[in-house]
DNA sequence: CGTTGTGGTTGACGTGGATCAACGGTCTTT
DNA sequence: AAAGACCGTTGATCCACGTCAACCACAACG
């Protein structure tokens, strides 16, 4: 497992500051003011550069930082003492990882790469005494943080209330809208995650996702090539959610 | 609905300090100093009491203000278009209530009581002008926050990778932990919630919530009568989850 | 260029939990 | 104290999804 010290790289010299961040739009700072983002300077401590596969932080890990994706990719699951896993949650570019180490001060999933990436490492205490400085900031953490609880609640529902063809339906228009949000076309991707990830996310096995994937193709809804997909029918696809029984 | 109005009842004259109140342990200022609880006079500027069935708050409606349970217990719901319910949580004395607004500016989720309840009403905006002056007021809220969301995502894993007689043992655990919590027994206690509400929560129908109580039942882990319930084997409670397989 | 491994699809079959239905117990209301 | 609504239990049946298994596509590597 020596792959965690190479994943322990520190950009070289230059760190950009949010401000300058390609991806602001759809990450922490997020509408704040220009005064404000300069406030900012220094929130990011290093950077910190993943391999596929490699993991960001384990359950159990001290907390000391949170971590905002400037690339690539991650999943974060937990693990069970028989070896089942829930996959917890998908998350992509300006997208915070680490919340859940705040409230106990240790991590209680663990969050691994899914491609080569990039995180912005914030010191939990840096942001602390930031907030207390810059007007907005600590606003902007608190709306993550919400965002953060809705959509699991979200998840919540399509676990306990949805059938398989809808819980697939709605994990693509979820993936979609997060692309254009970071624009991306919505109409076209390419998954990260393999079948089975997605099927732990959803609550159902590899198979399932399989055949749910085949059927909304069958329906001309969507278009597959293994991990490429083509939403054709996105309307469509919000409908089948909406009638529940076929 | 005018049920609603008779919710607004203001609690006559005397507001207790955060400091005075005997649920602090299990609320927002757990773990504050004796000087940091004198800063907390004007947190909560009014109290609400509901009686049973009666809603806190609805989907859709501004966000304004979170709320602390004083007494009573509630639940949070989510509808699909087509009358599915998903029921997110079950909130005790100590917890808060209100905080899926802060990112959208409004609720998404029903908060309702499910018995005669109080709660201190929290204004948002003065919960974030007090955080600038009290020390440790914003760790303490980043910090339930977090903890909302491991819970979430620990029912996650009971939604996505539990059969229905371990979802139930662990949900019989965390209620009779919570209760412990608060002073009570954990090993006898009351249900506030019906067969169907336990269901929506755990992704079962209520025939299959009252069949699992029945074999716990009969396993000896347990004994029930109506929404009594004795726990009579929680180590033996926490190793089913842990043994999937029949 | 074949070999090996990983990931994805599809089919056959089994099963856990949903659905439908009947009934009994318990709170609420008057 | 009786009536009615609500809630919980249990049985019979059904079906969506899990399980097991075979096979195929494609990438990585010698």
């Amino acid at each position: 497992m020596q792959e965690d010290e190479t994943a322990r790289i520190v950009a070289p010299g230059f760190i950009s500051s949010c401000s300058q961040c390609n991806i602001m739009e759809c990450c922490l700072p997020f509408g704040m003011s220009e005064s404000e983002l300069d406030g900012l300077d220094g929130l990011v401590g290093t950077y910190r550069r993943l391999k596929r596969h490699q993991t960001l932080y384990r359950a159990g890990d001290p907390f000391q930082a949170i971590y905002a994706i400037r690339s690539g990719s991650f999943k974060t699951d937990i693990w069970l003492e028989d070896g089942r896993e829930q996959v917890t949650g998908f998350q992509m570019p300006g997208e915070i990882l680490g919340l859940d180490g705040i409230g106990t001060e240790e991590h209680s999933c663990n969050a691994i790469a899914m491609q080569d990436s990039e995180v912005c490492v914030i010191a939990y205490a840096k942001l602390e005494e930031l907030s207390y400085k810059v007007k907005g900031l600590q606003h902007q953490f608190h709306k993550v943080m919400s965002r953060e609880i809705v959509r699991d609640h979200g998840v919540m529902m399509l676990l306990g209330s949805m059938r398989a063809e809808e819980r697939l339906a709605a994990f693509l228009l979820n993936m979609s809208q997060r692309y254009v949000a970071r624009g991306f076309s919505g109409t076209e991707f390419h998954l990260r995650m393999t079948r089975e990830e997605i099927g732990s996310y959803l609550g159902l096995t590899l198979e399932t996702v399989s055949r749910a994937f085949s059927r909304l193709h069958d329906e001309k809804l969507i278009s597959v090539r293994q991990k490429h997909v083509w939403v054709l029918n996105a309307p469509g696809l919000k409908k089948m959610i909406r009638q529940p029984s076929r």
